[in-house]
DNA sequence: CCCTGTTTAGGGCGGT
DNA sequence: ACCGCCCTAAACAGGG
């Protein structure tokens, strides 16, 4: 309970997990992408609890980049200057919130090395992919990297590696809303607002495509924190210190542009995929529908790697 | 050197 | 109790 006298909320640990607070900042930019250094400082410039042992959450908050499938690294294009990539919000990364907590998602997204898929037929996949290309062969070979924890093996699951970006399943599946998609946050509702429905929508405007502004003020009334703009917008910007207090706001700025003029950098993810070795299970059906593609891909590298959780949990087979 | 990223390790906590 | 998710610490590599 924060102390009448003094900084109330202000200074108290905003309820949201880095991951929410992650996505926030990337969901607020126009590009729907962000350097590090944004994201810190979106944070900081609307959670004064930020702007404190910014030595500590900030290591936190890059582990939770790395770590987590759900934000993907996009390179920066030559002629943009400035340090690091930008990061973004997978594609697929849906319903990570719908249990309405923002502290706790009700389960992780992961995304496997199963890139293939002939997804592609969805516009966005380009945005991806720029040469499709991928032998159907993935993984079969698989690098080696058993999770046994012989020492210095590590070395062997390397492979950076783009190219393969695995994981970009189509959304034809039916299934996915990314995290801050009007899905998630209007809930059951949404079915009303969405005229087809199809997450292809939640994509396009998590990655800047022009989207009804009726929704862009959806995620606002949900984010009061967010306020309209970032500061790399140079846009007016939310009082730093304002409370949890809700405030309306116009749409209006959040996706005003998105056309031509100012292109999203390469559109090329590079999230080294680990080729998450051979998943015994798995290697069998690889050549599966997507369907199955979809539901491994909420297995996430970390449980696989550490040998978590079982790779075919039945209760991810159904779509 | 500092910033950015990746990875490993361990503790806390909530849900089942 | 166990599992899954979150937080923090820390080692370390690579780049500007």
């Amino acid at each position: 309970m924060p102390r009448p006298g003094k900084n109330s909320y202000s200074d108290q640990k905003p309820p949201y997990s880095y991951i929410s607070l992650t996505a926030m900042a990337i969901q607020n930019s126009s590009e729907k992408m962000l350097p590090l250094s944004d994201i810190y400082k979106f944070i900081m410039d609307r959670f004064p609890y930020y702007r404190e042992n910014t030595q500590r959450w900030q290591n936190s908050l890059r582990h939770n980049l790395s770590f987590n499938d759900c934000f993907i690294k996009i390179p920066r294009r030559p002629d943009q200057p400035g340090k690091g990539s930008f990061w973004a919000l997978h594609p697929e990364c849906g319903d990570m919130f719908e249990n309405g907590s923002f502290l706790r998602r009700r389960k992780r997204f992961k995304v496997l090395r199963a890139e293939q898929m002939a997804c592609k037929s969805s516009p966005m996949m380009h945005y991806f992919h720029h040469h499709h290309h991928h032998p159907g062969s993935k993984l079969g070979t698989s690098s080696g990297h058993h999770e046994h924890p012989a020492g210095p093996a590590s070395t062997v699951g390397r492979i950076p590696h783009f190219q393969g970006y695995g994981g970009i399943t189509c959304a034809q599946s039916g299934g996915f809303k990314h995290p801050f998609a009007i899905e998630n946050i209007i809930g059951r509702d949404y079915k009303g607002v969405m005229a087809s429905g199809l997450p292809l929508t939640s994509v396009m405007h998590h990655l800047g495509y022009p989207v009804p502004p009726q929704l862009s003020s959806v995620v606002n009334s949900m984010w009061p924190h967010v306020g309209m703009l970032s500061e790399s917008m140079g846009g007016v910007h939310v009082p730093a210190s304002s409370e949890y207090a809700p405030f309306s706001v116009s749409a209006k700025g959040l996706y005003h542009n998105a056309n031509g003029q100012t292109l999203p950098a390469v559109p090329l993810p590079i999230k080294p995929t680990p080729s998450l070795g051979p998943i015994p299970s798995l290697t069998g059906l690889q050549s599966g529908p997507s369907q199955l593609c979809s539901a491994v891909s909420l297995m996430e590298k970390s449980d696989l790697l550490e040998g978590k959780g079982h790779p075919l949990h039945p209760a991810l087979l159904l779509s």
